[in-house]
DNA sequence: AATATGTTGTGAAAGCTTTAACGAAAAACG
DNA sequence: CGTTTTTCGTTAAAGCTTTCACAACATATT
């Protein structure tokens, strides 16, 4: 049975706030405590794993470290994920570079770009940014799961179509375009997040 | 009366579309065709314009320039908004140099850090790092309405606090954290939209 | 051993969002 | 000038998600 989208983007939240609770040493904690931690309902925290099978025990709640592990396990983070960065802006560099990613087992293999004054350039050790041409070649050899695309709305379809084409399985889009594609697809366009929030804050109810 | 979020996260993506077809030099444009553009429903479309009001004509379908002109209002983005980045780590160097936010009407006033060496380098031309401790006296003085927070986890929710306490009315949040705000807040994890992908990629349908 | 307290998992109800359907208006055409 | 075609705005229905409410179980307490 299909897991609904709402449920499925509230998994991280979940991970990252048991991971949270581990760090403190936390060993035990209910869905009323997560609740609170997240601002949610108790009852929807516990339909949501529901969905996924049966992680508590009654009287008691979840134990921190076997639900994160089920957690992981159900949204495929124990395998390591190889990720391949298109586009060195200034998006894509901080990307490359952002080591809350290799924590999280996405590991960066390579970065690309189509500019020849940047191909070559060394982002981290051992990481250099590989031309665009290349791609197919380099995914073939090395292979990559997952494909980041910061670069221009301009170009943006055209690059999709290249990276489904090499074999990539999904695309994390911050370019500001809508993708046609066969593959999933997801979508951070930043200036989208800031004009909601805009309108949140112009149309927030006056706080005493 | 109140507009559900889904829609309002919808604007921002009306809004690029029409944007993107007024340089294509588009003058008129139905709901059924941006659907067809955006992956979704006619009818969805008209519902979700017809909560802040008549923007068609039958027959005919929306006048480009005007419906983005409307939009732009909706939104908030008529009028300038002062943001700034708090936190100069990889992210919150790329959003200070990213020039997609100035296009949309968002500047880039001021970036925070508490790092002494960071403090004082010049990010782009007239944009230096300031010390966190100026934060109160920045904003009391140059004014700012959004905040970028780019900040690790463990100081996310003493910083928001912050912000609140400086008169900042809306924060844009990268760090894996769900805070504790009177402020609207959006959250923009990116390691989150990697998991959710991920997710995707191991469920989906097998496609020929 | 009986009682009190706490918490899960789940079926049913309530609430919300999307989709379908259609009357009304605008333009095009013969 | 009436007919056909197109498309909007809106009401109602369908579909989906969240919340409620409670039985079932677990532990602690007397």
């Amino acid at each position: 049975m299909k897991v609904p989208r709402p449920v499925i983007k509230r998994m991280p939240v979940y991970y990252r706030c048991l991971e949270r609770l581990k760090n403190e040493g936390v060993k035990y904690v209910s869905s009323q405590k997560l609740a609170r931690r997240l601002h949610l309902k108790d009852s929807q925290i516990r339909k949501d794993l529901s969905h996924f099978g049966k992680f508590g025990k009654r009287g008691v709640g979840y134990e921190v470290e076997s639900l994160l592990n089920d957690i992981t396990k159900i949204l495929g983070l124990h395998k390591q994920w190889k990720v391949i960065v298109i586009g060195a802006g200034n998006i894509g560099k901080a990307i490359a570079r952002f080591r809350a990613l290799e924590k999280n087992n996405f590991k960066v293999v390579a970065v690309f770009d189509t500019d020849k004054r940047k191909i070559g350039t060394e982002l981290l050790p051992g990481l250099k940014i590989l031309d665009m041409a290349s791609l197919r070649d380099f995914v073939g050899r090395e292979g990559a799961d997952l494909a980041i695309l910061a670069v221009p709305a301009s170009s943006a379809q055209a690059v999709a179509n290249d990276l489904q084409k090499a074999g990539i399985r999904g695309i994390l889009c911050f370019a500001p375009v809508t993708l046609n594609c066969a593959i999933p697809v997801e979508y951070v366009d930043i200036t989208a997040f800031l004009k909601t929030l805009a309108y949140s804050v112009l149309t927030e109810k006056y706080n005493v």
